[in-house]
DNA sequence: AAGACCAGTTAACGAGATGTTAAAAAGGTT
DNA sequence: AACCTTTTTAACATCTCGTTAACTGGTCTT
């Protein structure tokens, strides 16, 4: 993930240098405003994941430079700080579409850590395309539980799926059997054994029309599985 | 938007009931549990969209509960309540995934507007008005419940279009069963399920006039709507 | 080479999942 | 209350898939 890009808005220049210092040392990407309307002109100048604006600010407050601020992007996350705690301003804040309202003095390392939560919610408007393994010329999707040649596609079973992405995950190296027979049936015994080699015996039948894939038995140890070029 | 639902879990009776009582006439529906063991239980067996958490609790606390939701729904949003403001908690607290940290006495109003700043991130980006879905001949508009075929046209039930909405949003891929149970249902069990089929079945009949639409069943799973071309 | 496991494959079985229809229950209207 | 619509529950038929069994051949150890 690229870093995220912070704006701060802060007119106490030695507490805006601290949390720039801070949040840069985290890998936060900073970039300081000591007022409202230079808040707003770096904000139009950048894109930015996050803003942090102190309220009481000369020239232009944070309120005001929120509402600024919502007018261009009515989905950026902001957060307010404070030094004193005014219920009233508190929930003015949240009104005006704040994520977060901290009260100075600002622990650091909280702030951080509310950053992360922040932007971590934010940063995920695509829908998660469930992972797909490239398998020699099939493709497998496991979510789905579908097997896919050219134009075919079959969909597999649960238990399947899970087997072929355990070796998928592995691709190339041992598929350890207890270890898989663990995983998948939460125990190993000779029944869950000869369960798995009737589940490996399909698995190769799926794939069997493309001979460059292969899973091969490790004797006492488990299956690889290969893909030549 | 459909009410938000709130998982409560706290301890002291007389905060709980209080918090409960105040969220609740906000419009909030909320279930209370006394303790971590409950919230889990609560929680498995409904759909919520936020869990507040106390993290002083018998039994299982706070910290603890949030892992195992987590373990369940990695994207759920967790809030945690404590008595005492420690640093070291609070980290902690954010390292689990919290998306808020709130010291008591928490001021309902703030918890209020906090609820709201965190949920309405987290709710998914719902496709603007008037959306009409195509299906191969059919079009499908789910606000007024219409499906349509040439000119034919039925007005469908609620909970046949929002089945049918969900199985759209997904076309393709597996619409998983216990996802939309909770989604639509609110909970997971045997006679949901069987309800379920009776209306996947009766989507069937009304989809049935154009032979390039099905709705699969991925055993144990879900359903796929599928549209050939 | 012989014994002892390990693995490959196919088929049968049965618990549980699903398809479907109809009746019952729950809501809502007049 | 009588009526209607929608949803849930019941009932029964059917299907699915993980397991188990059975038989075959393979691999390792001695």
């Amino acid at each position: 993930m690229s870093t995220t890009r912070v704006l701060l808005a802060e007119d106490d220049k030695s507490l805006g240098y601290v949390l720039q210092e801070y949040l840069t040392m985290n890998g936060y990407n900073v970039q300081l405003a000591s007022d409202g309307k230079e808040g707003l002109k770096l904000y139009q100048r950048g894109a930015f994941d996050i803003c942090i604006l102190d309220i009481m600010m000369p020239i232009m407050d944070g309120f005001t430079l929120a509402s600024e601020i919502r007018k261009m992007d009515e989905d950026i996350p902001i957060v307010f700080l404070t030094a004193k705690s005014l219920k009233v301003d508190k929930l003015k804040g949240f009104n005006v579409g704040a994520d977060d309202y901290l009260v100075k003095p600002v622990d650091e390392e909280e702030l951080s850590a509310r950053i992360r939560a922040i932007v971590r919610r934010s940063k995920k408007p695509e829908k998660q395309t469930g992972q797909v393994y490239e398998l020699g010329s099939y493709s497998f999707d496991y979510q789905n539980q579908r097997l896919s040649l050219g134009r075919e596609q079959i969909t597999i079973t649960q238990k399947e799926a899970q087997i072929l992405k355990a070796l998928c995950d592995n691709e190339g190296n041992i598929l350890d059997r207890n270890t898989a027979l663990r995983e998948m049936w939460g125990q190993s015994d000779y029944f869950n054994r000869r369960s798995m080699d009737v589940f490996i015996s399909k698995l190769r039948k799926y794939l069997s029309k493309d001979p460059s894939i292969s899973i091969q038995n490790v004797h006492g140890r488990g299956f690889i599985l290969k893909v030549d070029q």
